[in-house]
DNA sequence: TTTTCATATGAAAACGTTTACATTCGGCCG
DNA sequence: CGGCCGAATGTAAACGTTTTCATATGAAAA
């Protein structure tokens, strides 16, 4: 391996001439400076990360811990952190904590040290598992978490909202059977979905099917409806891969969507425009998302003292033919369409 | 920041005890392990990764590089990096090219001394350009590249031979006259999915049609077909993206699949079962492509003289209805089917 | 009792940088 | 012509670990 000294060495200067030179930052001569670069070239010197992390105390990196990499929703993730992150000549670590909360403490561990802040999505992740695993001086930003914006960043999508949105939207069609699949029971997104929903629809007759965002659980909470002796009006699902699992078995039933019965879901992941027919639902830009985290944990970095944003993104609903909509003209996924924004939450703290 | 000093003072030992005590590997009393790790636990000490990395020449992490983020093949891909590198305890530093040359020379020299070693798949990256901007002393993985494999250890998947039973197979459903949707002109994949086509399809009616990948360009070579005067009896697209943009333009203008026309795509995304009809596609296991490399650049790290290894990954035809199959039952994302395998290809060198 | 030896612990070097401080050098002003 | 100043460069400390080598301690062997 080739080093800062032999460079020097090579070039006939010290080690903090070479350091300078290739930094760019102090007084150099034009002169030397091109010796130094030409030599550090030719040698194909690359600094030792390490070596540079631990003086300057910065590791241009920052860690994303997700409860899994599995699915749509945290490719656009990521995909969304990682533009941000290039565009600020930062490296991207990624972890994910399967589930497990142990697994979580151990990767918030391992990572600590190697980054200059974190990305915490995790539903095991609260205010007691963060003092406790969590060094207060590493900055970090929570996103979509039930953990209070008082101490912590946060950045929640608005599931409240966007729920209340979807559900008056379903209302407006004429819906007035309304049955809302549930997420998992300590989900806090799927908790706040179906609070937006019940406000929603207090006036409506209502049921509620137990879900956990899985696509087979959609399945088997469509099978149900078909058997059942009185089916509701519209089913709106906590997420889209329930609903695509629902409309399937819906479907393979013989019923007809959405003249027998509309449909919904929450996410807007690419499949849902796919599906036969196209998916009604409420768009959350996830990359949006792992953007403005980023740039939440930045701007916390620069300013370690500032106090913590708790930040909410809005959602907006799309509406297509699953919920009554004709089959529009084709759209590939590049070409997403502005639909219509419902009510705005915005910044909160 | 708790330091290792700040235990050894705490704990009345020095900081040499404290290592060993922590990395359990010397001899240490097991009362001074334990009241060691009870002041560790109690200050919560976290090692500086960084500190350790600098004198074990380890940083327990492994990079990534590749050409985007975006998309269902890339999630699938860092999946199952991920689910191989947390079994070895590695973190994972994940970093796209983006279509750049210069990107991707960043990227790569921004990654040197951060890793043990490095994941590659880029299209621009051949072996003059690994010859410049990759220092030989960072084991290496090179996935789905036309860089040989003698200098350098390669995972390819077997697009040759999956293009080629696919176009069996439609051979054998008695399409005669079948139309190929070409990807990228400089993409290796591409080309190697093409030379399987020409090679199986000599006995057949062939036409060549210009795609790049994108779901668009394969709307387009379908608004071609419906325009064209003879139509071919099956399409067989490059990827499955083409192919959905196909299918789409196809169905909008009324035609039906595969009754008037036959389809087929290539990657198996999870897209492909949710069309209407489903796609029948070459399946290649893209996690197990994640993992297949980062087992190889673990065996590489671990001995960095052995010769490299250029291995191939099997496909498999997946017969759905959009090449005629009836309807199946309903099947999970999560309960793939085993189709037959075509040829096996296996280890080359 | 003395010698030997294993075992537990400590002291200090090393890893490759950056940077505060010291040094050199030439030119300018008095 | 001498002292001073600023620019360019060098010296060495510091960052937080691991690890080699040395040392102390006690037990077993003689």
């Amino acid at each position: 391996m080739v080093t800062i000294k032999d460079v020097a060495r090579e070039a006939g200067v010290s080690v903090a001439t070479v350091s300078r030179a290739l930094n760019g930052s102090a007084s150099v001569t034009a002169q030397t400076r091109r010796r130094i670069a030409g030599v550090a070239a030719r040698l194909r010197y690359v600094p030792h990360g390490a070596a540079r992390s631990l003086v300057t105390r910065r590791t241009q990196t920052v860690g994303a811990l997700l409860p899994d990499l599995f699915g749509e929703f945290f490719s656009e993730l990521i995909r969304g952190v990682d533009v941000a992150a290039r565009a600020r000549g930062l490296q991207l670590l990624v972890s994910s904590s399967h589930g497990d909360a142990f697994e979580a403490a151990t990767a918030l561990r391992a990572m600590q040290g190697r980054v200059d802040g974190l990305l915490i999505m995790s539903p095991h992740v609260d205010a007691g598992f963060l003092r406790e695993h969590l060094a207060p001086s590493v900055p970090a930003v929570l996103m979509n978490t039930s953990v209070s914006g008082k101490h912590y960043a946060t950045l929640n999508i608005d599931n409240y909202g966007g729920a209340h949105a979807m559900t008056r939207h379903l209302l407006d069609r004429g819906y007035r059977d309304i049955a809302f699949i549930t997420g998992p029971a300590d989900n806090f997104d799927a908790a706040e979905r179906l609070r937006g929903f019940r406000a929603a629809a207090k006036s409506a007759r209502t049921q509620l099917l137990r879900g956990d965002f899985s696509e087979e659980s959609g399945y088997r909470v469509g099978k149900q409806l078909v058997a059942a002796k009185q089916r509701p009006q519209a089913v709106f699902a906590a997420n889209d891969m329930m609903a695509i699992g629902c409309l399937f078995a819906l479907i393979e039933a013989g019923l007809r969507v959405p003249q027998d019965i509309a449909l919904a879901g929450f996410d807007d992941i690419p499949i849902a425009r796919y599906v036969n027919p196209p998916l009604t639902t409420v768009r959350v830009s996830i990359a949006a998302l792992g953007q403005g985290a980023l740039e939440q944990l930045v701007a916390r970095i620069d300013a370690p003292d500032a106090p913590p944003r708790a930040r909410t993104l809005d959602c907006e609903i799309v509406s297509r033919a699953s919920s009554g909509l004709a089959a529009g003209p084709y759209q590939s996924l590049h070409q997403r369409p502005k639909s219509r924004k419902h009510h705005s939450s915005g910044e909160i703290s």
